[in-house]
RNA sequence: GCCUAGGUGGUGGAACUGGUAGACACGCAGGACUUAAAAUCCUGUUUCCGUUAAGGAAGUGCGGGUUCGAUUCCCGCCCUAGGUACCA
């Protein structure tokens, strides 16, 4: 029988499913290994060849755990909460769960077919009410608790209840809102039920507060900052303006320094750690207070160099800046409102585009400099933002560029405050010189000016040290439909949680999937959904995040009803070994997932402060688009004739994209092309070497751009264990790549190759039971390392080349051994497991499956005489070059005499080894 | 602007701690088998010089440097991709 990949692939995904032989016990002989894959959102479009490849890197990694003895839990499951599913039920009214139903329907089809070794029976899906009870259930967790400074930890909300009973709300160091209240446990004591409650709310982890929001008109909701992408929705690219609006947000700011520190932890891609200390944006600085005393206030900023304090010349306002109105004064006031109306208008995206022009305007008021007390002068301008910091500065000009800008704009005095400065072109916020002009920091420097400074402040009680974050609690709800309903009903106006018993709280039906008519959120048109018959529900839902910030730990016990994850579940799985997807989740899904796994910690429930072990990101696999060359006639207009790629520029043409599955190697099947579409069936080509050539363009993947290439194409004519190993073979894991079919059929060549080296001339299986020679053992052996060397560094596309030296190598030898084969298909298993089976099976394994076996260790005395030993090596560095520098030819050299200068030349002093390998010949060298 | 990754044949890419650059594969060219096609196999394939060959020279974005030896390390530039942006 010739390799049959149809027939045999079906055949050994039946016999897994069958057998349940991925299924991954809860037990303790074995070592565990927790392989995770990013969970999909189910979308409509079904898989491209893009989306596999890091299930693919992830299923191979599994494969060989397991034939490496250990107990490998690798789980899939669905995001399946979110918009896509919602907004075409609002066009059609078809439920949101039938359409999610039938997506994960089509991705599990399409999943089996690729024959991946998750355990499916602990799939999830967020979206089933079995699942969000417990995503509801921690944010019940959440909601009681609050993060205590002190033991630097989220705790339940009865700590810090007993507090106020017993001292009173002096002495608490917490995570809060600005505004808490002080008060002694007398007064607690006495505040009503609802006052109480309202102090609580202000720190809580997940709290209901007024915030200013990203709002999405066209969707309906609000955004998270990391869904807004330079003021457009990451969903659908609608604007996106800010607002206020009550809403739930959780307090992952009580996390910043945590998950700062926790980024030490663990081993991921140096970019993505990068961009999330980025996303955090931790600055050490100080907060100093400017006195007013026109006003009786003080404007407040922060900035990281309080140590340049002397050389303040102005103050900057936000124009949104709440001191502004009553800091303008009344000759001013014309200029200010002015500006204040320019900015205003200018939208988000102008603002952040325009940061050349230097813009401002002079309220007329002054303020005391908290240390000389001299005055310095009040602005405002665009280029400080209210929301970050205290939505003011102090501008150094000769320290830092923007205020420099602005100083020299607007005639503004510059104060040189170092030695060592050259501020004649620039500022210049060197650390290195001596103060000057600096009163008494003059001659100081850096660390201990900072210091003084710092000191001076807190003494006049006008400053302290200050650590600021750039990362904003995260806002939680969303006003859409498809999602959690928050666990919370309404008395008086405060939120309180529904009985824990009474989870899940059920998504209610709603005639329609759009706002009510007075504005409110979708579940506002649920009839009779009120709680205990008479409260009102919350009706915002969870964000798209909310379920998959903790389905790592579901999977480790997918089906108990007691808790989201039992005790000895969670003590042995304990974290993900290994985490495959994109890097456009690092600062979502990764940060709010750290920030859970961390608040879980704090609870007890489980001991991992990092839940990610290893990360690994595979670069998006983007679309190859083909193109055909229509000709135009001489008025412009298209013919219907298309000319070749490389003839293209001779006549007047027009590009148009061509479905890339009807195009092999950039060469157009003209039969397939003129039957796409009747208008082509008449059309006519202007060839090049009789063969029309397309030209080609990288471009994102999609329907549009006709370069969507499914993998069950590719499955029917080559098979999955080809698409397996070729998505492998296309690059480096983490690298971005274009899909290109071009190069499939060399690794569809190999795996015929590797069949017919056991199969004689009429197709039948046969193998020799002679023992290998020592040429055969060592192409066998090599592999055996080769593989798990690439294997453990992820270098998988270079495995795949070692696989086919190996099997050109035993195909020269025409080996057919049994002994070899024994070993090869379980090394080769990984990556092509549906081919090795059948393999392993036509050797009469009776142990059922290869996915049992035990990967074999490889025997270093078939290797000396390789390319191991080569060439020559003493102390294991220095190698060829040696001969090269001696001027000695090495197939001569039987032994090298070496000066004591030659030795101290190449050895700097170091002892020499006494044998060193000249091509696997081992010879003398005599110092 | 800043951060990160990268730049190697016609193409995808390999070279793991500084040690024969271009493995492996695609493509291309030539050949074998075949009535023919498919499939399969063999040979060649960095560039230039050399009629073929033997052989030689150059060569990993550009310019320098360290080293017996640099795709790899250092300095300065150019370009590409991703992230981020008046963050005080």
């Amino acid at each position: 029988m010739e390799y049959n990949h149809k027939s045999l692939e079906k055949k050994w995904q039946k016999f897994w499913a069958d057998h349940e032989t991925f299924k991954s016990a809860d037990t303790h002989e074995k070592p565990k290994y927790y392989v995770l894959d990013m969970f999909p959102y189910p979308s409509g479009a079904g898989l491209h060849v893009g989306h596999p490849l890091g299930y693919i890197a992830s299923d191979i990694f599994s494969r060989y755990k397991r034939l490496k003895g250990f107990n490998v839990l690798h789980p899939m499951g669905y995001d399946s909460f979110g918009l896509p599913a919602e907004q075409y039920a609002i066009q059609t009214g078809q439920h949101p769960a039938i359409t999610t139903e039938a997506n994960i329907s089509r991705y599990r089809e399409q999943l089996d077919n690729i024959g991946f070794s998750f355990d499916w029976s602990r799939e999830v899906r967020t979206s089933d009410p079995s699942y969000y009870k417990w995503s509801q259930w921690i944010f019940m967790q959440l909601f009681n608790s609050w993060y205590n400074n002190e033991s630097n930890k989220a705790e339940l909300i009865d700590t810090l209840v007993s507090c106020f009973e017993t001292v009173g709300s002096k002495g608490i160091n917490a995570v809060s809102d600005d505004d808490v209240l002080s008060f002694t446990a007398a007064e607690w004591l006495a505040f009503d039920e609802e006052k109480q409650q309202r102090e609580l709310l202000k720190y809580r982890i997940a709290y209901l507060r007024e915030s200013t929001v990203n709002w999405c008109a066209a969707l309906g909701t609000v955004l998270a900052n990391d869904e807004v992408i330079n003021g457009f929705s990451e969903r659908g690219g609608f604007p996106v303006e800010q607002k206020k609006m009550m809403q739930w947000s959780m307090r992952i700011t009580a996390y910043a320094d945590r998950m700062l520190q926790g980024l030490d932890l663990v081993d991921w891609p140096e970019p993505l750690v990068e961009m999330q200390r980025n996303w955090i944006g931790k600055s050490v600085g100080a907060l100093v207070k400017f006195p007013v005393p026109q006003l009786d206030t003080n404007i407040e900023v922060f900035t990281t160099r309080v140590d340049t304090i002397f050389g303040v010349s102005f103050v900057v306002l936000a124009p949104e800046h709440e001191l502004v109105s009553k800091l303008t004064t009344d000759e001013q006031q014309t200029d200010i409102s002015a500006y204040i109306d320019r900015t205003s208008k200018k939208s988000e995206l102008d603002r952040m585009s325009d940061t050349k022009t230097v813009s401002g305007a002079f309220t007329g008021s002054y303020a005391k400099h908290p240390i000389t007390g001299e005055d310095v002068a009040i602005w405002i301008a665009d280029y400080v933002l209210a929301s970050y910091g205290t939505g003011a500065v102090m501008a150094v000009p000769s320290g830092d560029q923007r205020d420099y800008l602005f100083a020299k704009h607007f005639n503004l005095p510059i104060v040189q405050i170092s030695d060592s400065q050259q501020i004649e072109e620039e500022a210049d916020p060197n650390k290195e010189g001596k103060y000057i002009n600096s009163d008494f920091m003059n001659g100081m420097n850096y660390q201990d000016g900072v210091t003084a400074v710092i000191a001076k402040l807190e003494e006049l009680k006008l400053g302290k040290a200050k650590i600021n974050y750039r990362m904003r609690d995260a806002i939680f709800g969303r006003q859409r439909y498809w999602g959690e309903p928050v666990p919370v009903y309404f008395k008086n106006g405060l939120p309180y949680l529904i009985k824990e018993e009474e989870l899940p709280l059920l998504l209610p039906e709603v005639d329609k999937y759009l706002p009510t008519e007075t504005g409110e959120p979708p579940l506002g048109r649920a009839e009779n959904w009120k709680y205990e018959d008479q409260y009102d529900y919350e009706l915002s839902t969870m964000p798209g995040w909310a379920g998959s910030s903790w389905y790592w730990f579901r999977y480790m016990d997918p089906q108990n009803e007691q808790t989201f994850a039992s005790k000895e579940a969670v003590d042995y799985w304990k974290s993900v070994d290994l985490y495959i997807g994109g890097s456009e989740h690092a600062t979502g899904h990764l940060l709010y997932s750290r920030f859970w796994n961390k608040f879980l910690k704090d609870l007890g429930f489980h001991n991992e402060e990092e839940p990610f072990k290893k990360l690994i990101n595979q670069g998006m696999i983007q679309g190859r688009s083909n193109f055909v060359y229509r000709l135009l006639s001489d008025e412009g207009k298209g013919t219907n004739t298309f000319v070749s790629y490389g003839l293209k520029d001779q006549y007047n043409t027009t590009p148009l994209h061509v479905d890339v599955n009807i195009v092999v190697n950039d060469i157009l099947n003209l039969e397939k092309f003129k039957a796409s579409r009747p208008d082509y069936a008449a059309a006519e080509f202007i060839l090049e070497d009789g063969k029309y050539i397309c030209g080609t363009e990288v471009e994102k993947m999609s329907k549009s751009k006709f370069n969507v290439v499914n993998p069950d194409d590719i499955i029917e004519t080559y098979g999955a264990d080809t698409l397996r190993l070729y998505e492998m073979f296309l690059g480096p894991l983490e690298q971005a790549k274009p899909w290109n079919t071009n190069g499939i059929e060399g690794v569809y060549k190999f795996l015929k190759k590797v069949w017919r080296l056991f199969h004689d001339a009429e197709g039948n299986f046969k193998v020799s039971n002679d023992e290998p020679t020592k040429a055969e053992y060592k192409a066998l052996h090599k592999i055996i390392k080769k593989a798990e060397d690439d294997i453990e560094r992820f270098s998988f596309n270079t495995s795949v080349s070692a696989f086919m030296i190996c099997v050109n190598e035993l195909t020269d030898l025409k080996c057919n051994k049994r002994a070899i084969l024994e070993q090869l298909v379980i090394v080769l298993q990984p990556y092509a497991p549906h081919i090795s089976e059948e393999l392993w099976s036509l050797l009469g394994k009776e142990d059922g499956s290869i996915s049992y076996a035990t990967y074999p260790t490889f025997v270093s005395d078939y290797l000396v005489e390789s390319e191991f030993a080569y060439p020559v090596s003493i102390n294991g560095k220095m190698k060829m070059n040696l001969l090269l520098a001696l001027d000695l030819d090495a197939k001569a050299v039987e032994e090298i005499v070496l000066s004591n200068e030659d030795v101290k030349r190449f050895m700097d002093g170091k002892a020499l080894k006494k044998l060193i390998f000249v091509k696997g010949k081992i010879i003398n060298i005599v110092v």
